[in-house]
DNA sequence: ATCACCTGTTAGCCAAGACTAACAAAACCA
DNA sequence: TGGTTTTGTTAGTCTTGGCTAACAGGTGAT
């Protein structure tokens, strides 16, 4: 039984994977764990030899594992991760189930105490509080109603005008001349989100409007002492931070 | 120039601190590269030959160190994970920039494509919707204020009498016996935790109050066929979602 | 010109964690 | 009881990504 510094996020997962077996399944065999981990069961003695050898586990050749106490209690911390980051996917992202697992299975290990635990609180309270229950709605509608965010929010404060319309990303399509704006995403995909972040519009990049082609069919933009020009659609697929209207 | 697969987590790593050091010091070498990742030199060299392998970096023995345009890009696609990941950390979770900054880096790697996004389309509907912004304020101001969330939340709905209490996450301390519950969380830290995790209680398994001692100071639970006793203290920790009140 | 110092490279080592192939033990079946 | 199948272990290999120690190339000072 050799002190545990810091458990591998695979020696966390062979845990994980028992708990859940022994949870479900009664018993955990060396070929359960395999086929639950995708990996083959070769890979599985040695791992289970690590963890004996840190106390973990009961693990004899050939016979049936079983979690020691201690592993139970490490397991039971790597679950109840496993089980919120799942449940903020899922629930709060609406990611599809399997992903939603995925995602959580692969971060589980590497976020900090602190922000684990705000982000239980945050599920937390967006589930339990009416009022944020009523937003999470309004932000569902919006994200899986359609990609365009500029064109979505119906029922979202978002898409009124008025004050609202300060706080807005709006295209770069959108502004004047002379304006400097703050990049605050791509919204595109493949090939043209590549060539946009490509040239340099990373969200957080204040760029600068140069010029507008009549018919606003190309612009120009000056980001850190380089010119760069876009096209229309270009302009449109740029969501920037509108600039501040100091008059 | 090899075919690139997938990227591990510390080659992309090693392209953003590449990416990061010519935007700001103009020019990347094997020293500042060292430093910025906390390794030695020498674990740098061959990090450098690889990349070049992939066509993702300019590398010739002894020379400065530069990003080739597929490099950029692809270094491009992680600084942006990045910086919208410590965003999410930093402004919705309000983690000290420090860990919020660490969780990022980890995660950067791992999220998913639509994870991603929608976590990117949560931030910043949470930024640019007032009413969104709004609820942030009273999320911050309860998970700041204090750590007991039963007792918090005065300005939120969920610390007011009436149609928000059947939301409310309770303390098991104040279920009835007969009740079947929830559980949601433990609200204790350290050694009570690791107890009261230990014992089974974790979130998302339901749980029976079978029995209260007189002055509430001791609890009888059943969870899956297995009787425990909680002391009052202990009760108090475990957060519970209340019994359905089916007249 | 030479020496010292800084920087980067090489060689050689290690641990983790996967794999395949070969082998051994149990269980099952006839 | 003896053969067959299932299951698990062992041995040996590979890649990744670290490390130290030794060495090499360049730059500047004396
Ligand atoms: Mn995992
Ligand atoms: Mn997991
Ligand atoms: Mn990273
Ligand atoms: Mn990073």
């Amino acid at each position: 039984m050799i002190e545990a510094e810091r458990l591998s996020s695979a020696l966390e997962d062979y845990l994980e994977t028992i708990y859940e077996l022994v949870r479900h399944q009664k018993v955990a065999r060396v070929r359960d764990i395999a086929r639950a981990r995708s990996v083959r069961a070769a890979s599985v003695t040695p791992a289970m030899r690590r963890l004996a050898d840190l106390g973990l586990i009961r693990y004899e050749k050939r016979e049936y594992i079983d979690l020691t106490p201690q592993g139970q209690r490490e397991a039971q911390r790597v679950v109840s991760r496993h089980q919120a980051l799942t449940r903020f996917f899922k629930n709060v992202l609406k990611i599809p189930v399997k992903t939603a697992e995925g995602d959580a299975c692969a971060m589980e290990h590497s976020l900090s105490a602190e922000g684990m635990d705000h982000l239980v609180r945050f599920i937390e309270f967006v589930h339990n509080c009416p009022e944020g229950a009523r937003l999470l709605d309004v932000f569902h509608a919006c994200v899986l109603a359609q990609h365009q965010p500029e064109a979505s929010c119906q029922r979202c404060p978002m898409g009124q005008p008025g004050k609202a319309e300060e706080h807005r990303a709006v295209p770069l399509s959108a502004i004047d001349v002379g304006a400097q704006v703050l990049v605050r995403r791509i919204a595109a995909d493949g090939a043209m989100r590549d060539r946009l972040l490509d040239a340099g519009l990373l969200p957080g990049e204040i760029v600068e409007v140069v010029r507008v082609a009549p018919g606003r069919v190309r612009f120009d933009l000056r980001r850190g002492g380089f010119e760069l020009r876009l096209t229309g659609d270009e302009a449109r697929a740029v969501l920037v931070a509108p600039p501040e209207r100091n008059p």
